[in-house]
DNA sequence: ATAATAGTGTCTATGAGACAGTATAGC
DNA sequence: GCTATACTGTCTCATAGACACTATTAT
C-alpha cells in the first residue's frame, strides 16, 4: 500500500500580512514586484527562514524590520503549498497575519504601502496565490472577531470603545448599534482615568483590556 | 534594515491527525516510533511531500493509504516550524485534520491504533510536539462546532439526530437537550425516507444535509 | 408490560436588536 | 446657541435553556 516518493527539499517561505484597520477599511501592506516573474504585480511580504529561526521569529523579523515595532503580534494565517502556486520553482509559503494598532505606524515613513484588502480581492494585479491569501486573511478575521478576542489586536493597550467598536465594524463589514455593542465588551474592559480631546465634540473614554 | 539570511532549505513533511468520535470521545491515530529517536513514544503519522503533489494531495494521500478511502475530507490544522521540534534534524512540519465518518474505518483491520485525544493530553508518551498539535486539534474542533458545519464531517452522508448530537457533545465536551440542539439544526437537515432498526427502542429516523 | 431511546410542545430566562434620549466637547 | 459625537436607558423580539410529555421499537 505504501506509496514510494522521491524525497527532495521544497523551498520554504514566510509572507506576512501586515494588517490594519485604516479609516474604515481593512488594509494591509503589499509591494510591487521589483523583478521578474510578474513584474510589477503586488506581493505579500515575505522571507526567507533562517536554520536557526523558528517560524513564528520569522514573520517576526520581517514585520520588525519593516515597522521599526520592539514587540508584534503574529498568527498563523495558513500555509499554502499548491505545486505551480509559483511560476518557475516549488515553494511553500506559510503565511502570517500581523497585527498593527491603529494609528501607531506610518506606512509611508517606512517606505512601504496599505491597500484595501476589497481592492486587493477584486484587482487583477496581485501576484501568484495572494489574493487568495487575502480573502482568507479577511474571512478568518471576519469569522473569529464575533467569539474571539482578535479585535483588540487592532488597537492600542489603552482604547476608546468607538474605535474598538470601529475595528469590530469593518472586519464584521455591519453597523453595529452602540449600546448593543458596549453591552457585550463591558465586561472584558475597564475605564482609566483618561479622555481624548480636541474633537468637537463630547470626548470619549479611555479604555483598557480587564485582566 | 534588511537583515542577511543563510539561504538553506529545510525539511518539510505533513503530519495527517486520523480523527473521528469513537463512542463518545475524540480520538486520533497514533503509531509508536519503530526506531529512534524517541522510540517507542507515540507520534501522529507522517510523510513527505513529493516534488510534484501540493500539500493537501500528500496529507489526503496518506489518509488513503491508511484508511483504503477513496475520498477523504482534510483541513489544515496548522504548521509547527520551531527550531528544536523534533530533536536531530530542523523539520516542518504541516498538520491536518482528517475527518473519519463515524463507525466507517476499522483501525484494528487496517493495523493502526486509535488514541483518546484527552488520554494523549495527559500522556507522557507522545513524541516531539505531538502532544500541542493533538491540543490544538481539540480546541480548534471545540471552537468551531458551534459556528461552523465541522460536526457534519463526523458523520456520513447520512445519518441520525442522536449521532450528530453526540458529535457536537464529544466536541463541546457537554451535555445538551435534544429539543434545543434540533431546534439548532433542524434548517440543515432534511429527513430521508429511512430510518434505524434493530435497537430497542423508537427507531431513529435517517437523515442529510440539505442542499 | 418493561426498558430504553427517539422525538415533540412549551414555559421561561437570557441576550440581541432597535431606538429614543441625555451629556459634553469645540466653535 | 449649534453641531457633532459620546454615552445611557429601556422596550421588544428572537433565541437558548430547561423540562415534561408522548412515540416506537425489542425483549
Amino acid at each position: 500500500m505504501a506509496k514510494k516518493v522521491k524525497l527532495e527539499k521544497i523551498a520554504i517561505e514566510v509572507n506576512v500580512l501586515i494588517t490594519a484597520i485604516v479609516g474604515d477599511k481593512l488594509e494591509v501592506v503589499m509591494a510591487k514586484r521589483a523583478e521578474a516573474p510578474l513584474k510589477g504585480k503586488l506581493e505579500i511580504l515575505n522571507t526567507n527562514v533562517a536554520k536557526t529561526e523558528s517560524l513564528d521569529d520569522a514573520a517576526k523579523r520581517l514585520v520588525k524590520e519593516v515597522t521599526g515595532f520592539k514587540k508584534v503580534e503574529v498568527a498563523q494565517l495558513g500555509t499554502y503549498g499548491d505545486v505551480k502556486r509559483k511560476p518557475d520553482d516549488r515553494v511553500i509559503s506559510v503565511a502570517y497575519i500581523a497585527f498593527i494598532p491603529m494609528n501607531t505606524f506610518d506606512a509611508k515613513a517606512a517606505g512601504v504601502e496599505f491597500y484595501a484588502v476589497d481592492d486587493l480581492i477584486k484587482s487583477k494585479n496581485v501576484a501568484f496565490d495572494n489574493k487568495k491569501m487575502v480573502e482568507d486573511l479577511k474571512n478568518k478575521l471576519k469569522a473569529e472577531v464575533a467569539y474571539t478576542d482578535v479585535a483588540f489586536k487592532f488597537v492600542e493597550e489603552e482604547f476608546t470603545l468607538p474605535d474598538l467598536q470601529r475595528v469590530h465594524e469593518v472586519l464584521l463589514e455591519k453597523k453595529l448599534f452602540k449600546t448593543n455593542f458596549r453591552r457585550k465588551i463591558v465586561d472584558l474592559v475597564e475605564q482609566t482615568e483618561f479622555q481624548m480631546v480636541g474633537d468637537a465634540h463630547r470626548p470619549s473614554r479611555v479604555y483598557k483590556r480587564k485582566k
